[in-house]
DNA sequence: GCCAACGTTGGC
DNA sequence: GCCAACGTTGGC
């Protein structure tokens, strides 16, 4: 099973937002680099949701794959923000999978933390100036990250 | 709100 | 194929 991490805006879509509605698609991923990551994700992969842009970044909840990566409809849907001039049905070029809800920490592990481990020196996340928003955790990552989780509740993990 | 860092676009 | 210009991300 392979680990991976995915950045989420909490006003856009926050880790409660998930436990609400357990399943999610993650959909607006406009970063080839992102997106090739996304493709390579197998249902039951473990995600480590991040969230990105607000007062404290940082991870704060855990999920996995449940559908693979497919068409993302919204890249040639014209009302959507996401839209992409440069896709169509017929050729897509953008890719959405599913998420499931799994945990949410009790508190957030956050980027300041994860910065403070010098074990986690060359993982992306960490990285100056590392903007991806869909990325994998290295197992010598997972290793030191794992540990550190501490889940809300533990019967679903 | 600022801005550094980065990815993408498009002219040449 | 180069690279300047532009748009976006995301921490601070």
């Amino acid at each position: 099973m392979a680990i991976w991490l995915m950045k989420s805006e909490p006003d856009e879509f926050s880790i409660n937002d998930l436990k609400q509605n357990t399943r999610e698609y993650w959909n607006g991923v406009r970063n080839f680099q992102a997106r090739n990551f996304m493709r390579q994700m197998r249902e039951g992969d473990l995600v480590l949701f991040y969230h990105s842009s607000c007062k404290t970044p940082g991870i704060v909840g855990t999920a996995y794959i449940s559908k693979e990566a497919h068409p993302d409809p919204s890249c040639w849907d014209t009302q959507s923000v996401y839209f992409d001039p440069k896709s169509s049905p017929d050729a897509p070029r953008w890719d959405q999978v599913q998420i499931r809800f799994d945990n949410k920490l009790k508190k957030t592990l956050t980027l300041t933390t994860l910065k403070s481990l010098a074990e986690l020196n060359g993982f992306p996340l960490v990285a100056k100036g590392n903007r991806l928003s869909v990325m994998p955790v290295e197992d010598k990552y997972w290793k030191v990250i794992q540990p550190i989780l501490e889940f809300d509740a533990t019967d679903s993990h």
